[in-house]
DNA sequence: TGACGTCTGTTATGAAATAACATCACACCG
DNA sequence: CGGTGTGATGTTATTTCATAACAGACGTCA
């Protein structure tokens, strides 16, 4: 979390106790829909993106993994992330090296994150029209697969403090 | 560069001979109008970026760096590439991990990349209006600082082969 | 000339991600 | 039911990317 700012951090949005469980059941119910299987480990690392509600390192789910103080070795995480990732559950920040979950109900899609550079939380918003930069890619030649959009900048809580 | 598609690769756009020369001086100039020194290891930095004229990994600047074959150190080359991205000269790609000369005439801008999942080529567009975006990050309470957007898909070149 | 801010050189370390391979679980089909 | 193939996991090790920390050099401006 980026810091330097003095204040306090980690505004939690987050979820927890039967809402988390709901997410997690809906996202089976998804994942088996698709014909693809929310296996232990994948349904575990949802489970802590879900609970932590923000960008979140790999390494901390790494250390958060075992309900029991575990750690996790580093490829099962990062495999699992790659599926909910995959199938639009997650997502990648690569500016910041993070991840969060998704709720959206589309697979992989275009995302834009609002990344607050104080507090280190994040924002997902629906994409703008991705019209005059497909406009772009044709011009060039280019066919697009995926677009990321991080905006960074400070959160009202941190602008203000 | 991401590979397994079977064709040529590192189709060249680079600068050499005069037009890199131009290019460092016409750089050198605009740091010293902005009050900044293009010293020597940011220059060099600068020179390999605009001779390779694709996306760069750090590593294999600080690779390249010594002309006689030696590597720099890496705090050398990642302060450069710091500097360079602060005063508009270059952009970080971090969905890929890597860097690219920007002959733009502004200090640090919003970027927007197309990127070629095969060849791993680059091109840098201007940005589409950020206004939708700016309008969420307002209605979410965000003041937005730096913008980047990245599009993944495949070049004209790589999609035909 | 001396004090300050900025940049550099250097050593060392930390953080992020993947390679490679053996093993396991499951669906499908004969 | 048992074999077969595909995909997921567990595990070890390594690679790749980036920064911390500190000493010394350089320029500049009072």
């Amino acid at each position: 979390m980026a810091d330097g700012c003095g204040h306090a951090h980690g505004h939690g949005h987050g979820l927890s106790g039967s809402g988390l469980s709901v997410a997690l059941d809906e996202a089976e119910a998804r994942c088996r829909e698709a014909g693809e299987r929310l296996t232990a480990p994948r349904r575990r690392v949802l489970e802590l993106l879900l609970e932590y509600g923000q960008p979140t390192k790999a390494y901390d789910l790494i250390a958060a993994f075992g309900a029991d103080g575990q750690s996790a070795k580093p490829p099962t995480v990062y495999r699992a992330l790659d599926f909910l990732e995959r199938i639009g559950m997650a997502h990648r920040i690569a500016s910041i090296s993070a991840y969060v979950a998704c709720v959206r109900g589309e697979a992989a899609h275009a995302a834009a994150f609002l990344i607050c550079d104080c507090c280190g939380d994040a924002r997902e918003l629906d994409p703008p029209s991705s019209q005059p930069l497909q406009a772009g890619a044709a011009a060039a030649g280019y066919r697009l697969d995926r677009v990321t959009i991080e905006a960074h900048g400070l959160c009202g809580a941190c602008r203000r403090s």
